[in-house]
DNA sequence: TAGAAATTTTAACCTAGGTTAATGAGCCTA
DNA sequence: TAGGCTCATTAACCTAGGTTAAAATTTCTA
């Protein structure tokens, strides 16, 4: 108990094994991947492990992969030329991440992507991913089922953003988010419905009996 | 002179054949498609019309297909359970549009679409298009541009509607939308911007001279 | 376990945009 | 050419949510 602070989960070659294995059952469910196609996915990708905190994608950069979040949860944000920053979207483990801007076209992403508990992924180059997805065929259709996914996600967002107010909006994210209660400070929470966290705890206050 | 009104685009097989082309020419941008996928999408698609104001898919209700805006213009619009309605895009000729929800699970489209002006069109069937986006791979390529074109587009939406004041959205929609100046009237302007017409009326008044 | 740091709540005041309703302005069409 | 549409503007007032700052609470951490 003397040690000083660390990391949930260290990078142990178990904790990769395992990883790999989260990613392969994600794909399994989506698409067929032949067993020469899987080989080159381990080859061009790598497992990582970050602290709380830390970031796995900067705004304004390439980054140069995609993520399978294996373990924990990470949030994408914008951050304004004011330097207020709001939540995109949570990321539960297990479960596929990153920029599509940057997937399809190779600018740099919008937003950042930071951990917000200790969290395991494994880092998967866009570029051969982008050259997979045009070549064969269980990727492209892993690339159009994610692309069609967030197309829905996105869609749906847009429609809460121009149709409801805040109390419906935090009303919403609590009925389809119970796996995150008690894992996000409320200010992300806030961040995540456009509002600040003053106006938030004002909204659960006249929520309250 | 003496005629009462009419459809400027009267459905003609000429107008068809043209509406075709355009379709045949858009997808070629985008993907291969061979002669007897090409003969089998005119069999599982029909050349339409519609007069300003015409209902081309209504919320809450699957219509079956997806369209190919050939002449004229369209719009996708939410309406609330108060009856107010909001703008979710308008879509200019020629371009492919319909509800990713009915493409991508059969649900019915939380949204409708119907005509600004008078518009031609032809009417692909959704069930048909989405068994060739799985077993054809050109149609498959097809799919998965525009599910990616989509998400692109809606991530930027969310991030305008997230980030930016009303001023800010109505600068930035003048500005990437110079083709549709003068075609539509500042109330569905406002309903895409997210506010009402009185606050995009003080809006222009604020950024004058 | 005390003190520091992080988070949440409150309060007081401000502003963008909503609501309602009246006035204008530009048209068709009888 | 006079009403009758449709659309845009204005004005007066209201409200949700922003801003700032302080206080209260919880959570670390030494």
């Amino acid at each position: 108990m003397t040690e000083t602070k660390q990391s949930v989960n260290p990078p142990t070659s178990a904790n990769s094994a395992g990883a790999y294995l989260g990613l392969k059952n994600l794909i399994a469910h989506i698409c067929n991947i032949d067993d020469q196609a899987w080989q080159q996915l381990q080859e061009h990708s790598s497992f990582k492990t970050f602290n709380k905190h830390d970031t796995l994608l900067t705004a304004n950069e390439t980054s140069g992969h995609l993520w399978f979040i294996f373990q924990g949860l990470v949030r994408n944000f914008y951050v304004t030329p004011q330097g207020k920053d709001f939540n995109k979207s949570f990321i539960t483990a297990p479960s596929l991440c990153g920029s599509m801007t940057e997937i399809v076209t190779g600018k740099p992403s919008r937003f950042s992507i930071d951990a917000l508990e200790d969290t395991t992924a494994i880092a998967i180059s866009i570029e051969w991913f982008r050259e997979m997805s045009t070549s064969h065929s269980g990727f492209k259709t892993l690339a159009l089922v994610l692309a069609q996914q967030l197309a829905l996600k996105k869609e749906q967002r847009e429609a809460e953003l121009l149709l409801d107010d805040a109390t419906t909006r935090y009303q919403r994210f609590l009925k389809e988010n119970p796996h995150l209660k008690g894992r996000i400070p409320a200010y992300h929470v806030a961040s995540y419905l456009g509002i600040t966290e003053v106006a938030l705890s004002r909204i659960k206050r006249s929520l309250k009996p």
